[in-house]
DNA sequence: CGCTTAATTGATCAGGGTCAATCGTGGTGG
DNA sequence: CCACCACGATTGACCCTGATCAATTAAGCG
């Protein structure tokens, strides 16, 4: 499973690149500096459940999702982490989660043990870290939120709002994850959310123009659903 | 609903009490002087969904739920929050839930303002709300795996084994919370809940005593379950 | 052009929601 | 002290949504 590496870069384009995007990002200039590049394929490993907690991560691009695998064999994932999020920091020992790549994605990798240090001196880090556990707090009441609604395709509807909301307000939307992944973080079937997409789709309400898009034809309704 | 208010103690009795407290919880210095107690009777609203957030909670004694109410009328309880655990506490200037005493219970009351302030210059503070907010995102996260639990018996099962946890080993647990109030954490109804209680008391696996207590008799059965 | 994997669709079944009746417990007042 | 009431909890009957099993279609990819 290791044998296939992810590739570590260090080539100035990359690195530019990257202080490029962190100064658009408002992070503090101690975080720029500690942090390094690394690219995933699809379906790549980032970190396992149990594992050592020594690294973090924050997506630069691509979509990854954090997950458990249950006792009976299902999957529940947790999140999908897109641009900008940050994944993999915890405060005990053992990981509690697993990681993979949704699709190709790029992150920066950081050693806990020296950004904790940063922390120790720098208040703008440690009010960064702070906002960070806070964003992911959030995110995981919504996800609870989500959890709890009880009919399939009001799920669906949330989670069709809730991933465009990152493409602002375009209304053709890419899908990077596949049916099994949209089920096993809405908690329901693959068949269940494939039948929820195409009622939806033919109660007008979004198109399917192809496997991995979905148009909001009318985002009322979905919100209406979503309540 | 305000007519009710609640009681604000300064007796020294109380004062001595809670410095007594927050010592053995390992509170930085400048907390403990930071706070009020508070106590709150049953059903008590603590605070409201879009209230402002100028002010967060401990737990001293007591149980308090948050939750949100849903467009149909439906409660979503996301966390009860028991002695030593501090809710309340958000980035937005709006609060995303609602607060009530499950019972008669004591809290500590912390103006966000001040404890920011302190949280600039002392960096036991800021670690300790960091914490605090970790502990939290732990406790949302396993919440949101509770809810994608399929069956009833199982939901149920793994909240009593995560309710008896603040109990130690003791095997007659008090449950502080009415069934609604588990239904409505669990994403189930009432009905379900009971027959999910009353199915483990056949199977031998619990015993209900009374009707706000449960004795586990089975832990390794409830722990499959809850798996 | 097959081969493989993902997605859709259909038929059937079971778990949990809903509605309704009953039970139990605790509190109040006669 | 007991009768009565109110509220929470339990139990039963029925129905509906979503899981399951199975077949078909669509989409990459060598």
């Amino acid at each position: 499973m290791n044998a296939q590496l992810a590739s570590v870069k260090s080539a100035t384009s990359i690195v530019d690149a990257r202080t490029a995007w962190m100064a658009s990002q408002n992070i503090p200039a101690p975080l720029q500096a500690a942090g390094c590049v690394v690219e995933m394929g699809v379906g790549r490993e980032i970190f396992a459940e149990g594992g050592d907690t020594e690294t973090f991560y924050k997506v630069i691009s691509g979509v990854v999702r954090t997950y458990r695998l249950l006792s009976d064999g299902r999957r529940q994932i947790e999140a999908f982490h897109t641009s900008g999020d940050v994944f993999g920091f915890e405060m005990g020992e053992e990981r509690s989660l697993s990681a993979e790549a949704v699709n190709d994605c790029t992150m920066i990798c950081y050693r806990r043990r020296n950004i904790e240090c940063l922390a120790q001196k720098d208040h703008g880090v440690s009010q960064h870290l702070f906002r960070i556990a806070m964003q992911n707090l959030a995110e995981a009441q919504s996800h609870s939120l989500l959890l709890s609604r009880r009919g399939a395709v009001e799920r669906v509807a949330a989670f069709l709002l809730a991933w465009s909301r990152q493409f602002g307000k375009a209304r053709l939307i890419p899908l990077a994850m596949t049916r099994q992944d949209i089920a096993d973080y809405l908690g329901l079937t693959i068949e269940t959310v494939s039948r929820s997409l195409s009622q939806l789709e033919r109660d007008g309400v979004i198109a399917l123009p192809g496997i991995r898009e979905v148009r909001l034809n009318d985002i009322a309704a979905l919100q209406n659903l979503a309540a």
